[in-house]
DNA sequence: GATGAATGAGAGTTCATTCAT
DNA sequence: AATGAATGAACTCTCATTCAT
């Protein structure tokens, strides 16, 4: 009996409804999405959600607080850091892995900039973006050299949206990803 | 009289929708710009915008047939070409080019995706997308270079949309863009 | 030249409109048909049905004008009869004689009870109505009766709209429909 | 308190709706009569009804679900009769009885015929008019006897529409239709 | 004899949110 | 921990109608 569907989702609704919430807003956008569509495909009633979380925005800042924490991690690590290359390095693999872990986030927030701009959380990843950038980039080189910092990460993101379904092994095509941007900073780097 | 401000507006009442729409679009996002808004701005009526569209969606349609033209046409260009590295590096310039131009336009695809897909016109985008990409990539090269096409489009819509307001000069900034694609697409060519 | 579709439609577009008016509204109904559905249909703009007729409900109007006064007469010309069997029948015989030729608008009148009742018309409609009883019914007589003078109207009314797609001949089932009528209304008036 | 009349209206919204919508329905048309109305006449918001019903056709069809069941069963019960003269007296007897209870239910469907064209429920209303005259009907007989059969139907319609405020009690104007209309299908029973 | 452009009113519908139970 | 019932605000869209040209 403890075993049962029922039984199995005791207690864990909040988590439930992250997730169902994350899938159906990668899906069709944070503003396509309603309440309505969320508990239904629960099945529970749309008052359940407000039990709890307190806004429908809030569902979306639950979700990534728990999914970004690891760039927050990478970040305030990389900060303590020297700025040499092999820093920059572990950065890109690092974010390169959390990508692959949270993938699907990453695409709603690829997909649904206009969205997030408004969101609270807009400003928190605009500025991890800033921040990544700042770690990347070779401060005074010259503007191609920074110009390729900033590409080195576009490249990351590209390679997890754009290139999955074209070629066959998600992991091998990450790497390549990795490989390229990793290519792309040291480049920058040299060149400083 | 006949230069009063409701006499010039005569007649061109259709582009004005279309000029403020694209403003309001990229500003707020699709989904999040009402009608209302729209005539509001313009001082006219609701159903005025029905005179002159089907539909919301028709609105932002009409606005893309006018706005990406000049894509096509550069596909097509492209197409009757041989595949020569300077043939690619005239497509990365072209392309860079119209990003100058249609600059509101790129960010909306950009940060509107998710609703794109929805929309007739997601799928038109993707394919010219794609078309790009097998214009620019190296057929059977290795998975890194394949990479790197990839990339080089994204670091021209990187330095359009993400590094605009880092730097001084936006035309600067747009062909430190180009040179870095045109380096990455260099790179995959020469490899192969 | 003359002879042209543009040509031959010069200065009949009055009777144009009150042919697709009511075309369309036998087909969806009064208030589901939209002006615009009929200028569409037409090829011509909305705003020259205004300058033909001052509102939508005078289109009908007009229509009903042309097409009632067979009943009107034949009202009127019963009026001066006396009221024998022998004129009894003819009424009946030239009420369906004009419902053969007014078919739809008839067909119109009978789904749209409700519509006509707030129309000008439904006055108009249910005065010939009442008054068709009054020529037809046994004064005094047993209820039985007079209800068989309604139900010979009625049976001719459904001889045109149920009885059609039914059978084969519409001719002979409106002769059928006549000979029903025409016997209730004989029992009637023997009873009396 | 517990009998306010707020309190009393707790848990009956859904019927009341039907009631109100019913009323309205039948006082002006399907179509002129709006969800505000509706709504404004039971003292909630629109969007109440919308949490009973999932659009305006619902309401209807729900309301039709309800008051058409002892049609359904009478055809049915018909269907499992020998078909005697008089099973289908009995058919009429019942038929008559049914619309005295629904009568508004059946005022609506005569005078919105052209709306219950595009409504689902146009389709079963055709349907059990159709499933009714095959009942009546002496298959294979003259062209006359069959329209006859139509007429005792149309009979009983109009003895509820038409005659119900030319005379006093309605009881009594429902019986003598019923009479009429037995008459009729036994002439044509005898015909056969 | 007709058009192009616009309006005001209102339609049906959906949404995030609330709150007593 | 969750529901049933409801709200208010907004939405996209359609309609009959007007009027200068």
């Amino acid at each position: 009996m403890s075993s049962s569907t029922t039984q199995r989702r005791r207690g864990d609704t909040r988590q439930r409804i992250q997730d169902v919430a994350l899938e159906l807003f990668v899906e069709q956008g944070y503003e396509k999405t309603s309440l309505r569509e969320i508990a239904e495909r629960l099945e529970v009633t749309k008052a359940a959600l407000y039990y709890h979380f307190k806004t429908k925005e809030d569902i979306i800042v639950s979700v990534f607080e728990d999914l970004t924490r690891p760039i927050d991690e990478l970040i305030a690590w990389a900060e303590a850091q020297p700025p040499t290359l092999e820093t920059k390095r572990e950065v890109l693999r690092r974010y390169s892995e959390s990508m692959g872990a949270g993938a699907s986030l990453f695409r709603f927030m690829q997909e649904n900039q206009a969205t997030m701009r408004e969101l609270t959380i807009g400003e928190t990843m605009k500025d991890w973006m800033s921040q990544l950038v700042e770690l990347l980039r070779t401060q005074d080189g010259p503007l191609t050299d920074q110009v390729r910092c900033v590409s080195a990460l576009f490249t990351l993101h590209a390679g997890m949206m754009y290139l999955q379904h074209v070629d066959g092994d998600p992991e091998e095509t990450r790497l390549a990803a990795l490989e390229v941007a990793t290519d792309l900073i040291t480049q920058a780097h040299h060149a400083a």
